[in-house]
DNA sequence: CATGAATGAGGGTTCATTCAT
DNA sequence: TATGAATGAACCCTCATTCAT
């Protein structure tokens, strides 16, 4: 997630404004693609926020749309980055499902809002974006379509399409900890543990 | 095709013309919107489509945010009166769920990939649009959180925020029916409804 | 600023003035290139100098560029119709030479500083761009060197590289047409005529 | 020259510096100039060609517009210099005329894509800019003109105007050593001066 | 003094909306 | 009434210029 681009040691003064300029610019994007949707973020807006000028932007990106794929990928690629530390083939699926929920919620404030976007870029951007997008999203998806495999050849988990709950899984996920915020109060780690135990591990039937 | 001259025909054609015309609009608008998203939706674009002048637009929509706010409300009130018409209080929740699904789904072209959009408009429109939205959404929301309190009262579904899982609902049945159509074929009737089943009703999970 | 389009091109209706106002782009955009260059010219300016909206330049050509093509592939052509005209083989160089150059005049006002534009295009514009305006260069450069070859194998004119040329006969009108008004007051036809005599038919030179 | 505190490696350094760091920001800016164009060159492309800074370019010229008429009125004034040379009274003019020429030519590939910016920087330039142009072409011009005037005085050339001619000659160099160069190779100099006498000299008729 | 990161005015282009026909 | 040519605000992006280091 850090940018390394220069020497670490040089001077010290001119690295941190530079990397600070840097990330302001990612996190006024970040919070204003997430707000606004990325058609009606402008760079103004991001410009504004991030306290930097118009043109200062194009000197860390080339284009909005590599602001935004920037971004997204340092998200998921981050988010990767916690799934594979924290899942242990040894312990049971939904074990792992939860201890990973518990990290990824750490840091939810970075990408709450953030994935979906995804829908819009794809609606908007161009085909080149629209191909990163959905590489770097497959791999996320198949990671998990992975992991429901697994479980299933283990017995913990009913026959289903891995694919389709993958994707419902994900889906779920961003719902409750970014959607649902546009209209409510952000819900505890523990309201969105509890309810993605409700739906995926118990269901909501009373079976008499 | 239809020939004659002016005269006769005029005040008939421009009746049924301003008729058909309405729904043309509406109805090209729908695909439009539904397929490149709201913002990229051009109104030339969804003039050339219905066939109608891009001014005509403006006799029925004041403003293209009008335009797609009627769009929705009709699709959600069409909604809700299935809804109202699948439920029958003397059967159970699961059972009205699943009725109301069937019956929902034969109306998936018509809104499928609609829905989705409610969130870029919350992002792209105005105030008072979001507003609008927020009201019409809150009707079926409501709707069905008012079931979810009922079937917890006569103990067919387990305790649970009924504003949180009645979100969920939404979330998923958008997520297969439209969502899903991006990256893949559409799913059939019956994957759908399983799916949700094994979501909503029995869990994932092996108990052993 | 006030539009007085309507009042007068009422009558003649929609045609004459959609004509016109493309009319008016057209040469407003030819003053502009002539007088500014192209890079420095605006399509704001543009827009003023032809008292429309600048999106109503749009409406005609798709990009800068277009407009800038359009208009000097409108001038060349022109003037190869021209030359086409005037020639008449049965009659000696010199004699077709100033009936064109004649002809040619007529149009000055259209064209006289607009062909120095070749040259800023080439450095500036894209290569299909360029691809283009080399193309119909050479229609013309072909056109005369074909002359000279013509007139140098009836002995009409001395030995030379019909290539080189025909080039500097080009460059010598536009210099005299419309180069020098530049800085001075334009010329007459009387003196373009007499001076490109001077250095293509005669000499300067007093032979004792 | 001057000498201060620092350590006597770097106070030479410096000052070596500072004079090779203006000559290379003047030779990068001529050459991209006469590549590119005045509007095209940017002043970071002559800073990365001269290997200097962005800023350092700015401690030497206050502007680009600056930095360009220097350039011009360098080279300008060495070809008055070579002219002033070169030119002999007591000798005809056409050898004068083509002495100078001869040595013009040796410095071609300083000067050869340059004059014809001129144009273009009195299209963009500021008023200013353009006064300052004007007075340094003027001076090559009135010189040429003076130097007609006497050898139409003294029965070596023609009747004509002076001005006009004056300015047909300098035109005729340009376009033979620089702007033909764009579509074709480089003429040797033997070409040039051979054209320049058959349009200057002798005429193209051939006169039964 | 040299530097290049930072800046913002200004460019080309799009598109929702208007209005004369 | 239906139309689409006309419009201009607002977008993304470039680059000459400045200034803190």
């Amino acid at each position: 997630m850090v940018m390394h681009t220069m020497d670490s040691a040089k001077q010290e003064g001119k690295n941190i404004g530079t990397v600070d300029r840097k990330k302001q610019v990612l996190e006024a994007a970040s919070r204003s693609f997430a707000l606004f949707g990325y058609k009606a973020t402008t760079m103004e807006q991001v410009a504004k926020i991030a306290n930097v000028g118009k043109g200062t932007i194009y000197t860390f990106f080339n284009t909005k749309e590599q602001l935004f794929d920037e971004i997204l990928i340092g998200v998921i690629s981050e988010m990767k980055t916690i799934i594979l530390r924290e899942v242990d083939h040894d312990r049971k699926f939904f074990e792992n499902l939860f201890r990973v929920l518990d990290s990824l919620l750490e840091f939810r404030s970075e990408h709450e809002l953030l994935m979906k976007l995804s829908q819009e870029v794809r609606d908007v951007g161009t085909p080149q974006s629209q191909e990163a997008m959905a590489q770097v999203e497959s791999v996320i998806l198949n990671y998990i379509e992975h992991e429901i495999r697994h479980a299933i050849s283990r017995h913990e988990m009913r026959e289903c399409d891995p694919n389709i709950v993958a994707f419902l899984m994900v889906k779920m996920y961003i719902a409750l900890t970014s959607e649902w915020n546009k209209y409510h109060e952000p819900l505890t780690k523990d309201q969105i543990k509890e309810h993605i135990r409700l739906f995926l591990e118990d269901g909501l039937a009373i079976h008499a």
